[in-house]
DNA sequence: TCTCTAGAAATACAAATGTATCGCAGGGCC
DNA sequence: GGCCCTGCGATACATTTGTATTTCTAGAGA
């Protein structure tokens, strides 16, 4: 897919130079000039199948940005009812979208630009992960933050799933220039004395303390359906029932919450590596970005726990929580 | 489905809010959202034709906006070297594309972009006119400079172009949010004494003086054939031979040049309305922005004759400026 | 040297997009 | 009321774009 491409192992830095030097000139001509796939073929001389193919991978890797000005009217409105039913300091809601994944990162987008107004250089952001989160990075403004930090939140899936706790936080650092910590661990640990060990680690003692005061937070959450990236790994799968049988709706970090944002009472609540939902609360920024309909449930149960004091979502989403109970 | 209900051909003020919710929508999905036009159309209940001219009015009203990351080799590598060449404190070069007013509208946008880094509140900006100065307007960021104010640096035609003075300054003073004052006067009195006349009314000083003190300029450039929009102005172009004769690559301002830069003596330079080039040099900001092969010789003299610190073109007039002496 | 394979080019085709044309209806104007 | 003019809907069509498939090529490894 579109991951960072890999060069033949000939001669990888002049030859990934002019791939670049083709790319921004096969964008520039595209987006900014106008031109057509073909022109711009002709004229570099390349086959329009590979213009076409640079196209398709700037459109995704975020090294082309389009802005739109006009605002939504409904959109603005949901946002201004999602603030005071839910005493929130901001919210934006941007329209639903049939697509899932252009839907996340919609929702991804919107939350990189509302943290990149937050953000100046000293500041620290802690963040989570998820595809949504990913999707915020290119929104960021590209500046050298040399003396802010980027932390993880909550420790990281085994395997990689380019939404991994360490590839989003790496990017978000990456993006703003800044250093970057991770939470160098499990997000569940096998038992609660595991994780207590684990904990004891200075590393993951002092990351965590970071963690805990940071300036800002972006945040995901996950329901306990298949489509959780989280709920469908084995370790959550195979408590599944229990879990909704405590009530649980899905997991703000890795710790898993009921309809009122209360924490369940559930073993694998204590195995849980990451900051506290309570103790988002100190933090002066914490953002949600999270949307799509099914995910409302624990949406609404994170806005009525009073964990954050922002949220990015969609149109339908902003519907059914303002259907819903208030905090 | 959400089919918003778009019934009531009977009140204008009405119906324009309609539209506008309509387009916003249609921009979005379209841009934002990649939804293809037809889904749009589906959704939205109007023809796909309608979301199509929708979508082609936003692409040139400004409405949206794309951004490149990926800077180009080539350019930047021209932008330093007419820079060193001609001791200018900055410099923006795109890539030469063959449209014409496509080539405008990039310069333009680039110049946009130029300006706005140089802009906060309180700053003063001077403008001339022409195509190419109305595209920079969409790259401004559209914040309340409620401190700040724009005037325009020359008279105006009498006849509307789009690009007029008028237009132009007030658009940029909209999109600044800023104050704005016009030069109510034509480029080109009858005669010399009537400019003097002209010149006297308090109002017209007023502005002239305020163009003296603005804090940044930015101007374009006409050439002497018939493509430029003020060469081919009666006034202009029945003196065009004697211009030529008397050395004149093209105008700066309204004011007529030779190949150097110096001031060509000609008659119809005693009668215009306009700040006076060598008035320029006290300006700390000045931006040049103009291009396209056929007006190097023009921009060529300008910077020879160091109006101006600053240059926006494209890339085969920046080879060609390198390619000629330097200042 | 041969084969195997990944990646690029060529080809082909389906979908999406942009544009021209025509006819109709409403609104302003006389 | 009649008339013109604008703008929209419908249709049709040419162009552009995206993608699947096949072919070709060059390099890696046996």
């Amino acid at each position: 897919m579109n991951v960072p491409e890999l060069r033949s192992p000939v001669s990888p830095p002049e030859d990934d130079m002019e791939v670049a030097r083709v790319k921004a000139r096969v964008v520039w001509y595209y987006f900014m000039g106008g031109l057509t796939q073909q022109e711009i073929a002709d004229r570099l001389g390349i086959t329009r199948l590979r213009v076409n193919r640079i196209i398709g991978s700037a459109r995704t890797d975020g090294s082309v940005r389009v802005e739109v000005s006009l605002p939504l009217a409904e959109c603005v409105s949901l946002e201004e009812e999602l603030k005071s039913r839910f005493g929130l300091l901001d919210a934006a809601v941007v329209p639903a979208l049939p697509a899932h994944d252009a839907q996340q990162r919609a929702i991804g987008e919107a939350a990189g630009t509302m943290l990149g107004g937050l953000l100046e250089d000293g500041r620290s952001v802690g963040v989570g992960w998820g595809k949504t989160l990913r999707a915020c990075i290119p929104r960021l403004p590209a500046r050298r933050f040399s003396r802010s930090w980027v932390t993880a939140l909550m420790g990281g899936l085994t395997r990689g799933s380019g939404a991994n706790t360490f590839e989003v936080s790496t990017q978000l650092a990456d993006a703003l220039g800044a250093d970057c910590y991770y939470l160098a661990a499990p997000i569940y640990c096998p038992t609660e004395e595991s994780r207590e060990a684990l904990l004891a680690h200075p590393g993951i003692a002092d990351v965590l303390r970071r963690a805990r005061a940071v300036d800002a937070a972006l945040l995901s959450c996950g329901d306990l359906s298949e489509r959780s990236l989280l709920a469908s790994t084995s370790t959550v799968w195979d408590m599944r029932e229990e879990l909704l049988g405590a009530g649980a709706v899905g997991d703000l970090l890795g710790t898993f919450i009921d309809a009122e944002g209360a924490i369940v009472d559930h073993p694998l609540n204590q195995r849980v590596v990451a900051l506290a939902p309570d103790e988002l609360r100190s933090i002066p920024a914490t953002i949600l970005a999270s949307g799509s309909l099914y995910k409302a449930p624990v949406i609404g149960a994170i806005l009525r726990g009073g964990y954050v004091n922002r949220v990015v979502t969609d149109e339908a989403c902003a519907r059914a929580l303002l259907a819903g109970p208030a905090r």
